[in-house]
RNA sequence: GGUCCCGUAGCUCAGUUGGAUAGAGCGUUGGCCUCCUAAGCCAAUGGUCGCGUGUUCGAAUCACGCUGGGACCGCCA
């Protein structure tokens, strides 16, 4: 059961309707912009004008009708509205006697029977987390939490993507290290990521001097063909200009030289030991690292060379613990990891690819493969379904040379999540450029198996995070770490709590919880389709960040009890059979505080419904906010009365179960002081 | 060229299944701790809701066009 007052007053509202005048119509409350007016209000406008009467009309037939609830005190019409004041006392009791007895108040079992699969994160395994791929946790890990506190039984996933491309050099550049006495001098993760940074710079410039060659350019052979020199870069420019290839091909090429100087030359600045030492190794052991780069990439999709599979392991195995490590220290946790190797290796991938086949969803282009998208959804009716009216792009997922490509694996690897969980729904949680793959892996499933299967799947996306206008790119080393946020947030923090009476182990403590609900919640109070431009001094700033906020209201609340009970002060049980607890609420505070408590159950209903999670972090914003309002009009402990104390100590620990349902879902840390 | 997303106060953002006078925070200015934690509260300041046309009793919200930004559109993932 949940409470939900605002909505049997609704449901009583079109029930009348309907009955009076037969006509089923979704009348939606509203709060009155002024609270003078009401509480809640019914705009009469739309039924009015389908029924043909006036909104007075109808207002007093439904004034008639419903004048026996308890709930409501009154009701009249406005300038045709329908505007409602509720019986305070009756509905302040029914409330905290509801709040007060539920475990976890928000808690309802709506999804109850749903078995459903959260894929999150899913991050390269090349790099550690940044604050771009960041988003994506805190969007999963919230969604998942809130799928539980509905009832759901959640399955989170990790997808390793260890196929990629990009892997290899790693791979290459990370055994290099380790076999000539390196170690990690950081967290492995970062340290992994300036191993990439450095292998993949290598990597492109030996190729664009390949690609050089190839365009009748002569390279300086005195100079390591994996390295840029100044003088060497200003000569193949004007090589470039002075030759006869098309214009496209030469301003290609320029910029691709110029780039990728600058990109060496801030690593080399970034990470000097590093760069110097692994272009000394590769240089000096491998004759060849893009040959080298393409052979461990075939031979780990072949998965039977057990070395190569090892050194794959380690290396993604290693860069997962850092993820994993991060992910921690936000409360974020995963239940299972699918690697995308396991799925290459199984066999599905060419199942998958003999079924299309089968069912002429393939288009060929010599060895390649194309889905034809367009053509299974209409076909059969995906179009119609989802209206999509648009023709929907085809897409490869079997390159030139006859390798499947990653849209291949993901459609297999989906068949493979949702049997192997026996989900109702899965939920994946990835980056709006793979709008068209998502929908492929749907519209393949629906063109070969059940449409019911792809009906499943859901893919929530969500906008990029820049840093100072530009992306975050793993392969210049340009991003931000959540972890280099955490550990200024954490400065931040202890400058406040150095400067209160806190044992060092008290300003630990909530200098990390403090630090870990400040970037989560700047992250997921933004509406997950809108870019976000980092700016990392508003997320470390204390004043600007309203994770905190939260934090301290509850701190807050405590504190009040804490000292109530150091006074001897209890309020009294309240049971399930009272009718009415001996107080009416005047002040605004108290029941503006009472009407936003109401609303929490219905938040978490809505969110689900529209997956727009930041509407929680709002909503904790308001009824935070609005306890802080009260906390400053209405004392408490010194209240006037033996009834206002009683009564203003149940609203405390009403607000104090809220938050704390609110804390569980946005998975942020609880501060008894702060 | 096509598809999708975004454009609201100086800044960061809510509000969009059409509804009453468009809201917060930050910033700026001023006020509130003999009183439960001032990481708070109160007040003032600040907006052609990107632009235009249309639909409607009523548009930030819907439709169409335009404009600025971003993502995607055949061998990366």
């Amino acid at each position: 059961m949940i409470s939900r007052l605002y909505t049997e007053i609704q449901q009583d509202i079109m029930e009348i309707l309907k009955q009076e005048y037969g006509v089923e119509k979704l009348i939606l409350w509203s709060k009155p912009h002024d609270i003078n007016l009401g509480d809640v209000s019914f705009p009469l406008f739309s039924i009015a004008k389908e029924i043909g009467k006036s909104p007075q009309e109808i207002s007093d037939i439904i004034i008639k009708k419903i004048a026996e609830s308890k709930i409501i005190q009154k009701l009249y019409v406005k300038g045709g509205f329908l505007n409602i004041f509720l019986d305070r006392e009756i509905f302040t009791t029914n409330l905290i006697k509801f709040i007060l007895n539920e475990p976890l108040y928000g808690y309802s079992t709506t999804r109850e029977s749903e078995r459903i699969i959260v894929e999150h994160t899913s991050s390269n395994p090349n790099a550690p987390l940044h604050i771009g791929n960041f988003r994506n946790s805190v969007i999963g890990d919230v969604l998942a939490r809130l799928f539980k506190m509905l009832g759901a039984n959640v399955n989170v996933r990790y997808y390793v993507n260890d196929l990629g491309k990009q892997v290899a050099p790693l791979i290459i550049g990370y055994h290099l290290l380790k076999s000539n006495g390196f170690h990690a001098d950081c967290k492995i993760d970062a340290w992994i990521g300036q191993i990439y940074a450095t292998m993949n710079t290598l990597l492109e410039i030996q190729q664009v001097k390949n690609l050089l060659n190839t365009n009748d350019i002569a390279v300086d052979q005195t100079i390591s063909i994996y390295r840029l020199e100044e003088t060497e870069v200003a000569k193949y420019i004007l090589f470039i200009k002075q030759g006869e290839k098309e214009k496209e091909i030469k301003e290609n090429l320029v910029e691709t030289l110029e780039k990728l100087k600058l990109v060496q030359d801030s690593l080399l600045q970034k990470i000097p030991i590093i760069y110097t030492e692994l272009h000394k190794l590769v240089l000096s052991n491998i004759d060849n690292l893009f040959n080298m780069t393409n052979n461990f990439i075939t031979k780990y999709l072949e998965g039977k060379d057990e070395g190569i599979k090892e050194k794959y392991r380690e290396v993604v195995n290693n860069t997962l613990y850092g993820h994993i490590e991060t992910l921690k220290s936000f409360n974020i946790i995963h239940d299972d990891f699918d690697w995308e190797s396991d799925v290459a290796w199984s066999g599905e991938v060419k199942y998958i690819l003999e079924e299309l086949e089968k069912n002429e969803f393939l288009r060929h282009d010599a060895k390649a493969r194309l889905l034809e998208n367009d053509k299974i959804g209409s076909q059969l009716g995906f179009k119609e379904k989802y209206s999509i009216t648009y023709k929907i792009p085809d897409i490869i997922i079997v390159n030139s040379e006859g390798i499947p490509l990653y849209p291949c694996r993901d459609i297999a690897y989906h068949l493979h999540k949702l049997e192997k969980f026996d989900a109702n729904y899965c939920y994946n949680v990835i980056g709006k450029q793979q709008q068209l793959p998502q929908l492929s892996v749907k519209l393949a499933l629906y063109g070969i198996f059940a449409q019911e299967l792809a009906d499943k799947i859901t893919h929530i996306d969500y906008e990029y995070v820049t840093l100072v206008g530009r992306k975050m790119a793993a392969r210049e080393l340009e991003y931000v770490t959540p972890d280099e946020l955490f550990e200024s947030a954490k400065k931040e923090v202890t400058k406040i709590t150095s400067t209160r009476n806190y044992t060092q182990e008290e300003q630990k403590e909530i200098a990390k919880k403090v630090a870990a609900s400040s970037i989560k919640y700047h992250i997921l109070k933004i509406d997950s389709n809108k870019a976000v431009i980092f700016d990392i001094k508003k997320a470390v700033d204390p004043n600007e960040n309203t994770g905190p906020f939260l934090q301290y209201s509850y701190a807050r609340a405590l504190s009040i009890l804490k000292k109530a009970k150091e006074k001897g002060l209890k309020p009294k049980q309240i049971s399930m059979d009272l009718e009415k607890i001996d107080f009416i609420p005047e002040k605004k505070e108290e029941w503006e505080l009472i009407k936003c408590m109401e609303e929490l159950p219905s938040v978490y209903i809505s969110a689900a419904e529209s997956l727009k999670l930041d509407s929680i972090a709002n909503f904790a914003f308001q009824l935070a906010s609005a306890f802080h309002k009260f906390y400053d009009k209405c004392p408490v402990l010194a209240a006037e009365t033996k009834e206002m104390l009683n009564f203003r100590l149940l609203l405390v620990m009403s607000v104090i179960k809220c938050l704390e349902s609110l804390f569980e879902v946005m998975g942020l840390d609880i501060l008894d002081k702060m």
